[in-house]
DNA sequence: CCTGCATAAATTGTCAACAATCTGATTGGT
DNA sequence: ACCAATCAGATTGTTGACAATTTATGCAGG
């Protein structure tokens, strides 16, 4: 078998040098993708079995999850994937408000000129997906993501970084693989991602951490309503 | 009557149920306090020797110790002790300013009335010892850390509170212990405290965070200073 | 004297067995 | 019938040996 689902996260370690950190992917894949439903137990036997290899690289893959906040574990008793539900995401949601508002500032300073013109012509790319598939595919896709990532990127704060694309964003798309899909508001989302764009183009960076964290704001009442009539 | 410093962390897993997290608390109390250097190399049958316990759990600690950053590790190659230059530290005081300044912000709307009251008696305390030692004690002591963990904690956000403390705060203090003591310029910090928690009683969550923001932003402007002084 | 390759030493990665701890059911008493 | 203590089963924590990989060493050739 070994075909595994390997969504894939942007930087792909498919083949990665050492046991656990394939194993880490897999398993990270697994869960976001709902495979293994969200509460359900983690046996290290069980799964080391399931994956082909013994306890040992499982355990340090399970340590990672665990800090990455994908999985509970409480000591000599076991380990659980993570339950999602309401007051953790807004944490996510406000802490991600926070974390993107002050990348935006930073982009707004720092960004090369030719990738703000890159960033632009990637909402362009974006408009014609929206057109073609009538808005559905770009949550899907998670061309949002993307959008997102490349101004991480550009803050050139490491920290913030590491922190958005290595647990926040593994937990928000967890949330969306899992709670069906959204809504088709992206139109709304690309409408404010390009106001994004032209105040990081202006270099305001006053304004683009401001219009930043009303869209991030915004994104979490969407989500909120939603997992509160799912939760009925 | 504990008054001992234990100020922080909150949680103490002194005699913890584990021995990996046993041996995770005492090296990175170790690396903190700079008993192991900046940049020395890490290898794990030494370690495991002095600190009497197998490869085992060392590993699983180290590997915490990489999650929390105060560990590089590449595969295969072996770890080191992480080495803080300036460009680390500005990242994380970056980081820390845009989370402080939105638990300031969620302090000022959640923070119950008795512990407004009790975060000013402490206030009250860090002036006495301000005064009595003539203002060195304020950040050898860690009074400051203890200010705004207290507010990381009132704004009930948990993903904030545990990067903060977990991370940050650490890789901080691990600053100020190796790169000598900091100035006094505590009752320069003490005022600001003050101003900021006026501004969460009076439960003005625009100003509380504004004045936070400022207020590490001005201690990331001193903290650069003494950096590059001694990077001469 | 320097460069490059082959070999050896050291170190990390992986494994399977053993010990410690927790969970749940069973049994006995009230 | 209900509660508590005890015991068995299952699961995690720990260990030491083995395999894979990297880094250092030394030798031959230019």
């Amino acid at each position: 078998m070994q075909e595994q689902v390997s969504i894939s996260t942007a930087e792909d370690n498919a083949d990665s040098t050492t046991l656990a950190s394939r194993t880490f992917d897999s398993i990270k894949a697994d869960i976001i993708s709902g495979q293994l439903a969200q509460g359900s137990k983690i046996v290290e036997s069980d799964l080391a079995l399931q994956y082909g290899i013994s306890r040992g690289p499982l355990r340090e893959a399970i340590h990672r999850l665990e800090q990455m906040k994908l999985i509970i574990r409480v000591p000599h008793a076991g380990s659980r994937v993570v339950t999602l539900d309401t007051r953790m995401m807004e944490d996510i949601y406000t802490a991600r408000e926070a974390l993107e508002g002050m990348a935006a500032r930073l982009a707004a300073r720092l960004m090369p000129d030719d990738e703000i013109a890159a960033l632009s012509a990637l909402l362009d790319q974006h408009e014609a997906a929206i057109g073609e598939t009538d808005g559905k595919a770009y949550f899907q896709r998670e061309g949002d993501i993307d959008f997102h990532y490349r101004i991480a990127v550009a803050s050139g704060n490491r920290w913030i970084l590491e922190n958005l694309n290595g647990e926040l964003y593994q937990l928000i798309r967890m949330a969306r693989h899992q709670s069906g899909q959204y809504p088709a508001r992206a139109p709304t989302a690309l409408a404010q991602h390009r106001q994004i764009a032209a105040a990081i183009a202006a270099r305001d960076e006053e304004l683009a951490e401001i219009l930043m964290r009303r869209h991030i704001s915004g994104a979490w009442q969407i989500v909120k309503q939603i997992l509160e009539e799912q939760h009925d």
